[in-house]
This record gives structure tokens, C-alpha cells and sequence, in this order.
DNA sequence: TAGGCAGCCGCAAACATTTGCAAAAGAATC
DNA sequence: GATTCTTTTGCAAATGTTTGCGGCTGCCTA
């Protein structure tokens, strides 16, 4: 799924693509996949000075409802990343180092067919992140990489 | 676990009683369990007028930090319980109705185990909820499903 | 009971996020 | 290309949450 199909798939949906939106997708596309919401912000301004954080706020809230994009929960910060449905995934991030792992989703796929079945509960486990301590900061503690 | 008990294990701990958390902790206690910061406000400022929001603020996120409280998200608001140690639980809470079900710590236990072998991920699954559809607003009979 | 200290409270100001509104910009129609 | 309608933007104000600070108070010791 490339971008162009990103934006195809928005338009399709009577999503307008505004420059600052543009911009704010660029930004997050080319954040690594963490980007908070300041960063984005600042990101887009380098480019397009007049952009304003109320946009950010509201166009990031859009792409997520969108399923564009996905909200990763690291510290008490929101972080974006581009949703690829190709490459689905939860995430892991260590209350320590703050690092922030991925996790395949078929590790959750027994826990939601169990909800299903039992409780007849369909959990949203799109957006999801799991806190916890990561294996470089649990065997010896000797690791602090603190950020 | 009585509430004399919880006054008791966070006296040995070095933490003030003070009215004020007296209050908050009636008010989280009273409330059913779930409620939000305002809702603990304005309770505690029936007792007591001068009760200041910044105060339900440090004094939940203390509570919190001593597992005293629970923390779940309901819809967008962060809500409160006491801690039952005796039942400990997690939470499912459904994005239509926002109705809140417990989740007995069982169904987490295989996920649990999984990360730590699998990945040396010591998850913390105290304060956890998933969000998800309930099987009330599931129109879902047994086949069928239109989201 | 009095004295002392560490920690807490209330206030106000800072910071983070959301919202109302008028002007600007995109999309559709002619 | 002009006109009209709808959505989005930028601004500023509102709302929600956190923090710095000076004075106050619970709790320990004598």
C-alpha cells in the first residue's frame, strides 16, 4: 500500500487532501512511525509555516477514524504511525526505556477468539499496546537507556 | 479488604492521611466504581467546599501509583475504583453503549505467559482494558455480522 | 502537649487539547 | 471561467490537566 493508494482510498471516501493534510500524512509517513503530536506539528511547519496545531490535532483524530493511521500510547505521549494492513501489529513498550517492540497479531488471536466465543465481546485490538518491562531492561536491570 | 485496612497500608507507607484523600477515597468507594475525576470532585465538595480539582488530580494519580485505585477508560474519560485485590480483574468496555464489563484474570494468563517466554516482555496487565463491541449492541446472532 | 519537619493544599499560572466561528479553499455545476 | 455550496482552516477562546510556590497541617519525637 503506497501512499498514492493511501490518498486514493481517502478521496474515495469524500476525504478532502488539503495541503496541511498532505503534509501531516508526510510527516507521520516519514517519522519512522513514531511521531507525537508536536512532532508532526513541527514537522509540517518546517515545510508550510502557517499550519496550526488545531489542525494537526483535528486532522490526525480524522486519519485515525480513517484507519489511515494508528495511535501508539508510549509513556503518557501519543505517537502515529501509517497503518499498513499488510503488516498488522500490536505493540509492546517498555515502561523503562520507553522502547517500543511489535508484535505479530497472531499472539492475540487466541485471546480475542476466547472473548468472542465466551462473552460474545468483539474486541478492538487494532489499536493496542501492551505496557511492561522489555527483555533489555528485565534480565539485569543494568540497562537504563533513559529518554 | 476494608477501607480501614487500605487507610492502614497507606499510613505504613509513609503517605499522609489527610481529609482531603479521606474524602476522595470515599467518594471513589461510594461512586460504584466508576467515576471520573469530576464526578469525584463534586462528590468530596458536598463535604467539603474548598476542595480544590488540582487536589482530586494528585490525589487519584497517588492512589493509582499505590494500587490503591483503579484507573479504566471508559469512552474517552479516565474513571476510578478501589482496588480489590481479592478480585482482581480487568476491564472490556464497549465503544457503542460505553457499558463496562469485568474480565476475570484467567483469560489473560496464557497471553501473559506467551510474552514472557516468547519475548522475555514482562506485560503489565493490571491496569488494562479492551475496548470492543458488547453483545448487547452485537447484532450479531451467530453468523451474520454487519459492523 | 509542644515543637519541628516533611509533605500536602489551595491558588494561579502553565501547558495540552478541543471547539466555535468567520474567512478561505476545494468540488460541483453551469 | 464564474457561481454556488460544502468542508476546512486559522484564530482565539474554552476546557481539561499539570505544576510551582508559599503557607498550612499531619505525624513523629520528646
Amino acid at each position: 500500500m503506497t501512499q498514492q493508494d493511501i490518498l486514493q482510498q481517502l478521496r474515495g471516501r469524500g476525504v478532502r487532501l488539503t495541503p496541511q493534510r498532505l503534509l501531516i500524512l508526510n510527516a507521520v509517513a516519514q517519522g519512522g512511525g513514531h511521531m507525537d503530536v508536536d512532532a508532526v506539528f513541527r514537522k509540517a511547519r518546517e515545510t508550510y509555516p502557517y499550519m496550526d496545531i488545531a489542525t494537526v490535532y483535528r486532522t490526525l483524530h480524522l486519519f485515525k477514524r480513517m484507519g489511515v493511521v494508528t495511535e501508539v500510547a508510549i509513556g503518557d505521549r501519543l505517537h502515529f504511525e501509517i497503518t499498513d494492513p499488510d503488516a498488522r501489529h500490536h505493540h509492546m513498550v517498555c515502561r523503562s526505556c520507553a522502547g517500543a517492540y511489535d508484535l505479530a497479531p497472531d499472539y492475540l488471536d487466541e485471546f480475542r477468539n476466547t472473548l468472542t466465543s465466551e462473552f460474545n465481546f468483539e474486541p478492538d485490538l487494532d489499536n493496542f499496546t501492551i505496557a511492561g518491562i522489555c527483555s533489555d531492561c528485565n534480565t539485569t536491570g543494568s540497562h537504563d537507556s533513559q529518554g
